[in-house]
DNA sequence: CGTATCCTGACC
DNA sequence: GGTCAGGATACG
């Protein structure tokens, strides 16, 4: 379930929750989280106070009364709940940790790819990422990093040190938003076009933090992303898909051409 | 840069 | 059985 809306609503949701609390024991439930978080640090959390959840872009931070944090990364499929320590298991729970006052926080995850680590003080993921696409300087930042990039716009999107938080179906809606071929290459967007690509990941982002529920193919809030095949919701020419950098694109061959110019007399400007 | 990889489950 | 999935990263 994550895009960057569900973290942040996630990270909201337990924050009300687990803040204060005291950690009295914690269990990783799945191998792979076995693989990068030792026994012995996992054993370190008994006693420690959760005193803030930290969260950007996609990543979250259960911050420590010992200064350390507990860092979190749903990837594909992550999520968190609440519940008692005496209920059953979900089948995706991948972690647990019970609280004092008689909660536990679980990990959920059914793909199992979501990211566990304890960090030492000082340490944080936040360092690597890019600029928040609300913040003052994500447009210079967002211009600045697509002109030095090579190649298509879309997988450039993606990567979290060009706009943090971005993610595939995002990155979708907004080039459909601003009507940007997601091959055409990421050097080649005019400054106009820049702009209107930054307004469109505000955009789309702010639409999914507003719609609240998880959204689905076939919502309404989605215009491309999981549309093959069915009418673009400005044009009506079909959408089409390709795959780029191993994700799949949703997009309109007709609104979303590598530069609409046009070569009769003038060159004709976007609009409609 | 693209591709493979980590996992599991849903769907064809 | 194969393909696909809202992410990130190691590698060629």
């Amino acid at each position: 379930m994550p895009e960057l809306p569900e973290v942040e609503r996630a990270a909201r949701r337990i924050r009300r929750s687990i803040v204060g609390r005291e950690i009295i024991g914690a269990r990783l439930l799945h191998p792979a989280l076995k693989r990068t978080v030792t026994p012995r640090a996992v054993a370190s959390l008994r006693g420690r106070r959760i005193v803030r959840v930290d969260q950007r872009a996609k990543h979250q931070l259960l911050v420590l009364d010992d200064g350390r944090a507990i860092h979190a990364h749903f990837r594909m499929a992550g999520d968190w709940a609440i519940d008692t320590p005496d209920a059953a298991l979900p089948r995706s729970a991948r972690a647990a940790i019970e609280l004092h006052d008689g909660s536990r926080l679980l990990l959920l995850d059914p793909r199992a790819l979501s990211t566990l680590a304890i960090l030492p003080q000082g340490v944080s993921p936040f360092d690597d990422l890019g600029p928040d696409p609300f913040s003052a300087e994500f447009d210079a930042a967002l211009a600045a990093a697509l002109a030095r990039r090579r190649g298509p716009v879309k997988p450039a999107l993606l990567d979290q040190s060009v706009a943090a938080g971005v993610g595939n179906i995002y990155a979708a809606e907004a080039l459909w938003e601003a009507r940007i071929d997601p091959r055409a290459p990421a050097s080649s967007l005019s400054p106009a076009r820049v702009r209107a690509l930054a307004a469109a990941i505000r955009e789309v982002l702010q639409r999914g933090r507003a719609s609240g529920r998880r959204y689905r193919e076939g919502q309404a809030a989605l215009r491309v992303y999981g549309r093959e095949g069915e009418p673009c919701p400005r044009c009506g020419t079909t959408i089409a898909r390709l795959a780029q950098a191993g994700r799949s694109t949703f997009y309109c061959p007709r609104c979303q051409r590598p530069t609409v110019r046009r070569t009769r007399k003038t060159t004709v400007r976007g609009g409609r």
